[in-house]
DNA sequence: AACTAGTTTAAAATCATTCTAAAGAGCCTT
DNA sequence: AAGGCTCTTTAGAATGATTTTAAACTAGTT
């Protein structure tokens, strides 16, 4: 199967019709490297690549793909969204001084306890960021 | 004491010279009713109390009352920022379906393992946010 | 090939937040 | 109590990420 087949066969999976635009942006960020991306970092590859996109479609694409499960948002300040191209039940490090994002294997994390969820409501996720700091600073 | 002299004295404590907006404003926001508040809500709160402040000003105090510990920023969407008036260690949920968010009791998340900070790092902060959402949706 | 609904686009709009530069107010010294 | 120095507040402009717009385009279907 060829890659481009491949991606819109998950995108298709997803719910998503495979425009040549959301082929390209799969291409690039759902091929199994796990790393943390910005609208405009991937901008940036997406040119890189040689290719063109919309802002407005990067913007829909991300939102689309998270909404889709295949990316997840993650949040650790309010400048502008990050989002990660790994779905698996993970925390984060943040070091808020150069805005560095570093995952934490999900077993390193251990909730020996969680609250029962308000009434009539269930729990959809839990997400630990621990914030860092420069030990000299 | 005054409660204009009481928060007057606390501000000073904090390396925050007491002006006017921000007594009104410490008034409002550190009388230990802990809740959530957004530049906005506060802006409500300050006009109901016959009061003006500045937009600038409002934006400029809750960074000011947050990096003096007065005040905690609560990371849980990107939308706008929020700042708790519990400084004390606990946790979120948070339902983004009508943006609420609610306190846990400190106690009742039991984190029983946590990682190293990376090297040259320590940990400054651990934040649990809980996602929610109603159970028939 | 024609049709339709969904998608992309460049550009404008939105909106929370920050910046500007001028006016005002704490606070220390006299 | 006045003067002076610095910090703060202000209204308004600027910023910048994100969303919206309405027209052009395209994937998928007949
Ligand atoms: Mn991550
Ligand atoms: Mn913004
Ligand atoms: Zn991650
Ligand atoms: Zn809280």
């Amino acid at each position: 199967m060829t890659p481009k087949a491949h991606f819109a066969e998950k995108l298709r999976l997803a719910g998503l019709r495979p425009t040549r635009q959301r082929v390209a942006i799969a291409t690039l960020l759902l091929d199994g490297r796990h790393r943390h991306v910005t609208a405009d970092s991937l901008t940036e590859e997406i040119t890189a690549a040689g290719l063109h996109v919309s802002g407005g479609t990067v913007y829909n694409t991300l939102n689309q793909f998270t909404e889709a499960g295949l990316l997840r948002r993650v949040m650790v300040h309010n400048d502008y969204s990050l989002f990660d191209t790994n779905t698996d039940h993970h925390h984060h490090f943040y070091e808020a001084e150069n805005d560095q994002l570093v995952d934490i294997p999900h077993d390193d994390v251990i909730l020996a306890q969680l609250p029962a969820a308000p009434d009539g409501h269930e729990i959809k996720a839990v997400d630990v960021v621990i914030h860092i700091q420069s030990k000299n600073s």
